[in-house]
DNA sequence: GGCACCGTTGCTAGG
DNA sequence: CCCTAGCAACGGTGC
């Protein structure tokens, strides 16, 4: 039967390995290419400026390389529960198309969408294809709780042999355009491709070893590709796999198919946990008693905390719309438990609206881990505001970059501009408390109280049953299987 | 239930 | 540049 197809892009914003567009394309007469501007996702609130661009950007990409194919896209505004039922009506649609989605949001809406579907008597298919692997066979090996160690995710995902092969993209022949992008799919190959061609550096590729603050990015940067799904993860998985292929490699957790376990890692901890962007009802979350404090969270979000080091990498955030994954370290473990006591859900707001790559479980779960409320204990481990860049940039070359106005201060003061003496800061011309703010805290007291206040959280943790997250019922999704109940018996005989 | 081991990416001082 | 100890000492996992 020959079939009108409805193609729904949400995230997989590509044409390379779509598993659900060459469904899609099977038994089709016609196919619509869709992209839904949704209010409840695609708002001033959720989505910043840098974002928004990155998204039309994606999508105009989209439709050039559709154009290519005979084809474009459509992209239509409104509530998806309201939209579906008039393009059904209105394009005869028989077969609906779609990746499959982790997030809570996107779980309901495609619950709904699937039903209305059933009620206009259309077909519905989807894939697996933003993740490496099917997260719920993840969960459902580890007897159905997320794992809260990367070792454990990486025990299961070997037993699981390597992620499915990546399909190719549909071509003339199948269905029956084009100036390069700086976003959307071509770029993200483009980028993928002069990446893959660094083999030494491919191999050697360890993340703690690479610099938060280097002028230009010491990583691939194409997070925001994988996250708008102009570039599949498994693509990208199976190109490292041919670089590696007789060499000597680095290997996970450090390595680049490690950082793609990572992601694994947190999607799998983000459907197995309930609430999992939020601390309360969380039950893998610890409870912090974190201060509401509009003043520092303002200074931080608009980079004016008197911490050169900081400022520069929110400066970084607000102006490019990514900044290394360290740099995240340094600027989430100063506004949580570091410095500024406030709660990682209000740094995760910020990320969320001004990160290209924010992703809602990436983005939940690595707030927790820096704020050590979750898979990340050891909170006495504080980074230095000061110190920490030292490491990577001892002259402060990234924070004359992205704080012009600090540049003329000497290297023995650039990440410190407050100890400087007067006639310095006159000289650099730049007077701190006049032109620059003076450090909003004392990192040196503030950290060690926070510390003690962190020891307290853990505390009231570990001595109520309910706060302890190994004994939450919340963690697990399903009762322990027959098999399991019979080898606790065993055990304990 | 107890215990040992480990954990992608701390800091500082000292060799 | 490297490495290590001390700081005070966390939870998850597996035996």
């Amino acid at each position: 039967m020959a079939h009108t197809c409805l193609h729904w892009f949400r995230k997989g914003l590509r044409l390379h390995d779509n598993p659900a567009l060459m469904a899609a394309l099977r038994d089709c007469e016609e196919l619509y290419p869709v992209f839904i501007l949704d209010p409840h996702l695609h708002n001033k609130t959720c989505v910043g400026l840098n974002r928004w661009r990155f998204l039309i950007g994606a999508l105009t990409d989209l439709d050039c390389s559709l154009r290519k194919l005979n084809s474009r896209l459509f992209v239509v505004r409104g509530k998806p529960d309201e939209v579906f039922p008039k393009l059904f009506n209105k394009w005869k649609i028989t077969k609906l198309t779609y990746e499959y989605d982790t997030e809570p949001y996107s779980l309901s809406r495609d619950t709904e969408v699937t039903a209305l579907a059933k009620e206009h008597g259309v077909e519905v298919i989807y894939k697996i294809s933003h993740t490496l692997y099917d997260i719920n066979r993840i969960i459902e090996e580890n007897n159905g709780a997320a794992p809260l160690t990367y070792k454990r995710l990486q025990a299961i995902a070997n037993s699981l042999g390597p992620p499915k092969r990546p399909i190719p993209p549909p071509t003339l022949e199948d269905m029956e355009a084009i100036l390069p992008h700086k976003w959307g799919e071509q770029e993200a190959l483009r980028r993928l491709d002069e990446h893959m061609k660094r083999t030494g550096w491919v191999c050697s590729f360890e993340k703690p070893q690479t610099s938060p603050n280097s002028l230009s990015p010491s990583t691939t940067v194409l997070s925001p590709y994988v996250t708008f799904g102009c570039l599949s993860a498994r693509t990208f998985w199976w190109r490292l796999t041919d670089v590696y292929q007789g060499k000597k490699h680095s290997h996970p957790p450090v390595s680049l198919h490690g950082q793609l376990l990572w992601r694994e890692f947190f999607y799998t901890a983000s459907v197995g946990i309930p609430n999992f962007n939020k601390m309360e009802g969380n039950p893998a979350c610890t409870q912090v008693d974190w201060d509401t404090n509009a003043e520092y969270l303002a200074a931080w979000r608009e980079a004016r905390t008197g911490f050169p080091f900081i400022d520069a990498i929110m400066t970084q955030l607000r102006r490019e719309g990514w900044i290394h994954h360290l740099a995240r370290h340094a600027v989430a473990c100063f506004l949580t438990r570091g410095d500024l006591w406030i709660s990682w859900e209000e740094g995760q707001k910020v990320f969320e609206d001004l990160l290209l790559d924010g992703d809602w479980a990436l983005n939940a779960g690595n707030w927790q881990w820096l704020s050590a409320s979750t898979f990340f204990h050891q909170f006495f481990r504080v980074y230095s505001p000061v110190a920490f860049g030292k490491k990577t940039d001892k002259n402060g070359a990234y924070i004359k970059k992205y704080l012009p106005l600090l540049k003329k201060f000497p290297a023995e003061y650039i990440y410190e501009p407050w100890k400087a003496p007067r006639s310095i800061q006159q000289a650099a011309g730049c007077i701190v408390g006049k032109d620059y703010p003076h450090p909003i805290v004392q990192h040196e007291v503030v950290s060690k109280k926070n510390i003690q206040r962190m020891k307290l959280a853990y505390a009231r943790r570990s001595s109520d049953p309910t706060e302890s997250p190994s004994k939450k019922q919340g963690v697990k999704r399903k009762a322990p299987s027959v098999v399991d109940m019979l080898m606790k018996k065993k055990r304990k005989i």
